[in-house]
DNA sequence: TTTAGCTGGACACTTATCGTCCCGCTACAT
DNA sequence: ATGTAGCGGGACGATAAGTGTCCAGCTAAA
């Protein structure tokens, strides 16, 4: 780090929070505008007032104007938000533990976004936009995106630009419909990506929970095989992580199921599949939908995931994670990751 | 300035006004060290639970160390004073100030330091700092050094290294005896140089207030004639400046002479002359002492002064002023001297 | 041995901050 | 056209933080 920056850190030990807490806020206000202060201040995780205290600065210095329908950016506030991402990555030490995490999840490239999105739902946002951006690079170069659901997915697919549209762009569910918030599911998420990029969309529609010979009769279906051959052809997944007894609660499974992915010692869920903490599968969800091989022959994947709650599971999926992979996650997720393989090296 | 700075700026106001206390602070105990909270609080013109508050923060971020003579500033404390140092003269602002002034006052090196002599007492420990660092710059060049007297002289033979001793060295008292308090006369001054760098000195001890017979007389002394020849030879002046009133009545002048110095407009006083706000010599006390020519010939002069209260002398002084001058103010001084001119424009 | 000056602790008191509610307004959806 | 949700701004008692001031105990120099 900068020794001038250190040195200002060491007279001004309040500088860092406080720029942290100033600059989340005006990003929260740039992804979420227009914003009034209570909605704010329930994504902030901040009260009402204390958000109040920090916009009445942020527009004495003209970063933002407050509009009758909320608050805005202004041009200034976009050019200082510019100015800080990266000194921002740098003070909170966000560089360094990508490094960290690179080495010891053994891929190539790891994203880690500011704060921790347990403590603040808008890094969500945050985190999405960024998935976008990265995702966005691959248009060029692969047209056939695999995606999977979840609210994750989501914050992702209202973050891309759609100034970026590519009409050759195929995006597929990379699961069938399941027992989850119809919102978030493959399906949705799949069709609002291709809506994003004026790309195409390809949809699975199976329900959960068949038996096992009628299962067996849909996989022969046409259109259903259609939907498998595309998997063999993905250029890209982007997919989210659960933590798997969440998962498997959400999609109210069978209490065999449940037992099952209990006994099993499961940890993580990634499209289907439940993983143990060695990143063995123990379970997957008898649905149609991409193969774990599919997902590790593709070009690209990304993995997104976010909130010191899902540190366990990452850490179990990336035991068995393709190295091409790359992992979009935030500050909190990867320091419990850190602290966690760093007590287990003490032992 | 850099974009980044300004981005935190903006982000956080409050941060260069909080900086600029605590490096003072900081600065104030290196040049006092060992100090106390009290002595500290008179010289940082705070109250004694301020500089509490921000001396406990200092000793918890280890940058000062507090032992029972007093604190002293810590190997990391004076790291950072070092990084810190051009960030904070950028931040303030002192160096444009120090461009503006240059061409402002037609000389070739202005140096700015933070704050108000006037404010904080100590910032004058400074200012003598700088002055002899910058006159030790000197001392490999030129050996012959005529020095006057007064407090902001008396600042810098206090901050006069001594490892860089040179015998060689000659310090000349620029003037006689007057009527100040022994410790400030340029006697005392001159001889605390040649103490302090090894040199040797040269004093000239005349009463003040001689008559015109007595005082013709003394000119032809032999040990006078000396020193008015040495005057010639005077490689370096190194004098303060004075508000034209103060200096008088600090001399408890005849009500003659302040009359003089009164309807004359007297403005600034610098080695026995008054100079009128056009920087026009009004009046000169008649003892022995350098002369304003041989000053003005000599290949390197430093003028002191600061706290904007001499605002107006500085001024005056400098309509005049030999270009190869060099000015060493404060930030105080500096703001006013710019002030008072933009008005003057104005009108 | 005395004394001056230092740190660290203590405490009442003032000041600023915070949580909370309300008001009038605007923009959008009905 | 009209209702309504959500906005910024104002207000104010409760509360926490900051401030001025003193004292005890200690150390080092005179």
């Amino acid at each position: 780090m900068d020794p001038l920056t250190e040195a200002q850190q060491k007279l001004m030990p309040e500088m860092t929070e406080l720029l942290k807490k100033r600059y989340q806020i005006l990003l929260t206000i740039k992804l979420e505008e227009p914003i009034g202060r209570r909605a704010l201040s329930e994504l902030a995780g901040s009260t009402e007032r204390e958000i109040r205290k920090e916009t009445d600065l942020l527009r004495n210095q003209q970063l933002v104007v407050a509009k009758s329908a909320g608050m805005i950016v202004s041009e200034q506030g976009v050019a200082v938000l510019d100015a800080l991402r990266d000194f921002m990555r740098d003070v909170s030490g966000l560089i360094a533990m990508e490094k960290q995490l690179k080495s010891l999840l053994g891929i190539s490239k790891v994203l880690v976004l500011p704060q921790d999105s347990d403590d603040i739902p808008a890094v969500k946002s945050n985190i999405g936009k960024e998935a976008a951006r990265l995702l966005e690079a691959f248009f060029p170069q692969y047209k056939k995106i695999a995606v999977t659901g979840g609210s994750t997915m989501a914050a992702i697919s209202k973050e891309l630009s759609s100034d970026k549209r590519d009409s050759l762009l195929q995006f597929i569910a990379a699961r069938g419909g399941l027992g989850e918030d119809v919102l978030h599911q493959a399906n949705t998420i799949a069709s609002s990506f291709a809506g994003k990029t004026g790309g195409s969309v390809k949809t699975l529609y199976l329900p959960d929970h068949l038996s096992e010979e009628a299962y067996e009769m849909m996989m022969r279906e046409p259109v259903i095989k259609e939907m498998m051959d595309l998997y063999d052809q993905t250029d890209v997944v982007v997919h989210g992580i659960g933590n798997a007894e969440e998962i498997a609660l959400q999609r109210q499974s069978s209490t065999e199921e449940v037992e099952r992915i209990r006994s099993g010692g499961a940890v993580s869920e990634a499209f289907g599949y439940y993983f143990d903490k060695e990143g063995k599968v123990v379970y997957r969800i008898r649905t149609a939908g991409i193969q774990l091989e599919q997902v590790q022959k593709a070009p690209a994947i990304l993995a997104i995931a976010g909130g010191r709650s899902k540190a366990k599971a990452i850490l179990s999926y990336f035991r068995n994670a393709a190295p091409q992979t790359i992992l979009i996650t935030d500050e909190g997720a990867a320091q419990k990751i850190l602290e966690l393989t760093q007590k287990q090296e003490e032992i």
